[in-house]
DNA sequence: CGTCCACGTCTAC
DNA sequence: TAGACCTGGACGG
């Protein structure tokens, strides 16, 4: 399940589980698996890991630094890559890159992928494309985006554009609907129109500054989160959840993810496709540049009974379409 | 059995 | 703007 949310508990899973362990040897690698031959041996290593919206680097640190270098990885999770800990003696299915630790019996931290569209490179560096980090860098990921609004990037529907990782690195697609539906925005209203919103909005709030307390202001922003602060705070509560949503040794993960889901794959939601074929999940209006020619599915209302929040319920507390855009209809801007 | 769908990029007409 | 790249789970006949 790999947005953002996910690579940075697969990182803290590294750290944190593996983080006392001692791995040993070679790194193996699968006869399919993408990626190449990992050129590291020790007899005793550490591995700590650090993620970066979608993508996660490993280093192998040699207890003795001159018996071997470190050696970096970094890995991209495609649509199924994950990280898990087994014996090494029944070790999972398309355990594409696999790490013995020194226990006996030994265990393997294991890259699993079992669609390969996932992949790892050799060395430290983040790919280069790719903007800062909506989770690890929010204020550099903030400014890269509203210091670029004339980038023809964003004359795209906003739904289109949340998934370009040069802007919005770790956004996915199950995040850019949740966040879009946080403050009930038309998926297909055009992003610079959203955004350059967004910046009048920040100069208001600028003007008022001066009357308010630090706390209080904080107190606004946590109340009315804007577009740019959602894609930081709605990963973050899946990555702070109490409940685990994604445990790796945990298999009833799916249903807490399921349960947190507001809007992607929620009985009673609409969804299209947008332009590169990808289905996205919202509620109301579908908004100005929707493709045509193309009927808003709308799944099943209530099969059995729904312990789910209605939808059509008001919205928490956040800031609406209407309080952001001060109209009640996209197509009246 | 079959068809459709999936948390993401890539490159090639 | 298609496809290509993959496996597997859900669901229909």
């Amino acid at each position: 399940m790999p947005e953002c949310p996910e690579l940075h508990l697969a990182g803290r899973f590294i750290n944190g589980v593996c983080g006392g362990l001692l791995f040993t040897g070679g790194v193996e690698r699968s006869a399919v698996g993408r990626g190449p031959e990992v050129p590291f041996r020790s007899e005793a290593y550490r591995i700590s890991a650090l993620a970066r919206g979608k993508e996660l680097r490993l280093t192998l640190s040699a207890l003795d630094p001159a018996a071997a270098p470190p050696q970096d990885l970094v890995f991209r999770f495609g649509m199924s890559g994950s990280f898990r800990l087994s014996p090494a003696a029944e070790l999972p299915r398309h355990a594409h890159l696999r790490f013995l630790t020194r226990e006996s019996p030994p265990r393997a931290l294991c890259f699993v992928d079992p669609r390969r569209f996932g992949s790892w490179r050799l060395g430290d560096a983040w790919q280069p494309e790719r903007g800062p980090c909506v989770v690890s860098e929010y204020q550099a990921f903030r400014e890269n985006v509203l210091k670029n609004l004339d980038d023809r990037a964003f004359d795209k529907p906003i739904c289109e554009v949340l998934l370009n990782q040069k802007y919005f690195n770790g956004i996915g697609n199950y995040l850019r609907a949740e966040i879009l539906y946080r403050l009930k925005i038309p998926p297909f209203e055009k992003a610079r129109t959203v955004l350059e919103a967004l910046k009048e909005q920040e100069q208001e709030r600028r003007k008022k500054d001066p009357s308010l307390t630090l706390s209080k202001k904080v107190k606004l922003m946590q109340e009315n989160p804007d577009l740019l602060e959602l894609c930081h705070s709605v990963p973050m509560e899946v990555i702070t959840a109490d409940k685990q949503l994604f445990d790796p040794e945990d298999s009833d993960n799916y249903a807490a993810f399921k349960d947190w889901l507001r809007c992607y794959l929620v009985p009673g939601m609409s969804s299209l496709r947008d332009r590169n074929g990808r289905t996205i999940w919202f509620q109301g209006e579908p908004g100005p540049m929707a493709p045509k020619g193309q009927r808003p599915r709308k799944t099943p209302r209530k099969k059995s009974p729904q312990l789910k929040a209605d939808p059509e319920a008001p919205a928490p507390k956040v800031s609406s379409f209407v309080a952001v855009f001060g109209c009640p209809v996209p197509c009246a801007l």
